[in-house]
DNA sequence: TTAAGATTCAAACGAACGTATGAATTGTTT
DNA sequence: AAACAATTCATACGTTCGTTTGAATCTTAA
């Protein structure tokens, strides 16, 4: 069986090429690294993808090709179900951030691993790993900022967007940087297995992130450094 | 003068690595490009720092260790203030992170390439960069988590810790992926220029940090991704 | 069974990498 | 001015990088 065999080595390449650049980063990771660890030949990368970047292309489009395209229909139902009327802030953050949050537990999905990696790869700036990102995630931002300007009529676009943001650098850094942090600190998170802290990490996140949109709005007028 | 040239070589050393390390990550930073952006012979790295590896540590303490001192006098300064009684989270929270932001208009502390660079590297689990980090970062945390616990006693410790590493996350991509969201996406933040814009970000991060402080706890029984 | 195509393989390519060296230059001290 | 130390410089070292090549092997189909 030919194609068992080509989908083998893609896949393992892919698998290997996604676990090393969530923890190594893209430049920190070798093609050897990648075909050493798929356990297939050094020119299987190019005879396969073509080169390096496009393999990265690749892996993240594995990926977010699925994740965005049910963010979209998911958003969809939601507001098929409201019948005009705007949806609740709570169901749209729940609507793009759990998505996100549930490949965690589906390692068909990337589980960790991919979670990790996009998330480290959001502040990496490299020029054509953002045309990736901007591709994929273009529409999904677009429509996802949308209802939340109809689901907040009050609010001004300005300070939607911007928390919006910070909900997007919360996510990720809960994502990407669980371990970090917790070697940069000794914090000892309570005695929770990882199925545990994984299991309430999506509630803990979305409460804040909940909290964070209805803040009140800021006040511009005599702000200083230190706060008087 | 010697020390003066000593100095100048040093320090166009560490601003040519501190910018490109930001742009480009420090595995795709060269000693060619660092010394070549700097003016100085490739030799001139190693003759100043002894590797690669040291010239990152340095430019790293070089604006940690002002920053991480800073904020521990100002929470000295505000305890000493409360004479006993408990910070308001909104001080602690605005002597962390408002120190953090203010690096930004201050080009002599490292300004935004520094805030920048800061904000990658803490999604970049890479070994030695983390030590330094570590280092740096230990005694801060650990003093501004103790005051946050002080500050909020009805909330349970491991949910503090949490909020403080969303609130960590939340700053550093806001810093680190300005650009990039904007790029991402194409959303207009009205007609904001740029030092306008960052005037208004630090008021706008700290009412969306305190909002996810102070939100209501999480309930972890029956919770689902559509939030039914 | 045999020809054609797809995939894997070992080996090599030039380029770029971080680092080291020893001579040349500059600065300081006597 | 001479001796000494500190710094800069051009150059080269050995490795590793991403990619390419052409032969070998495997798969599919006539």
């Amino acid at each position: 069986m030919a194609e068992a065999r080509i989908v083998d080595t893609r896949e393992r390449i892919l698998d290997a090429g996604e676990r090393l650049f969530m923890v190594h980063g893209y430049d920190g990771t070798s093609m050897r690294q990648i075909t050493s660890e798929a356990a297939v030949n050094l020119a299987a990368v190019n005879y396969h993808f073509g080169s390096k970047e496009s393999l990265m292309q690749e892996v993240f489009r594995r990926r977010l090709g699925w994740l965005n395209s049910e963010r979209i229909s998911l958003l969809n139902k939601l507001e098929a179900e409201s019948e005009g009327k705007p949806l609740k802030p709570s169901q749209i953050v729940d609507a793009f951030f759990g998505t996100l949050l549930g490949i965690a537990a589906d390692e068909s999905r990337g589980g960790m691993t991919f979670l990790r990696l996009l998330g480290r790869t959001l502040t990496e700036p490299s020029e054509f790993i953002r045309a990736v990102l901007m591709d994929e995630y273009a529409e999904v931002l677009e429509r996802y900022k949308q209802a939340l300007f109809r689901a907040l009529p009050d609010v001004p676009k300005a300070e939607i967007v911007w928390r919006f943001h910070f909900m997007l650098g919360a996510t990720s850094y809960a994502i990407a940087g669980t371990d970090a942090l917790r070697v940069i600190t000794d914090w000892q998170i309570e005695a929770e297995d990882s199925t545990d802290r994984l299991d309430r990490l999506l509630p803990r996140l979305m409460s804040f992130l909940l909290g964070g949109l209805r803040a009140p709005l800021p006040q511009f007028e005599s702000v200083t450094v230190d706060g008087k």
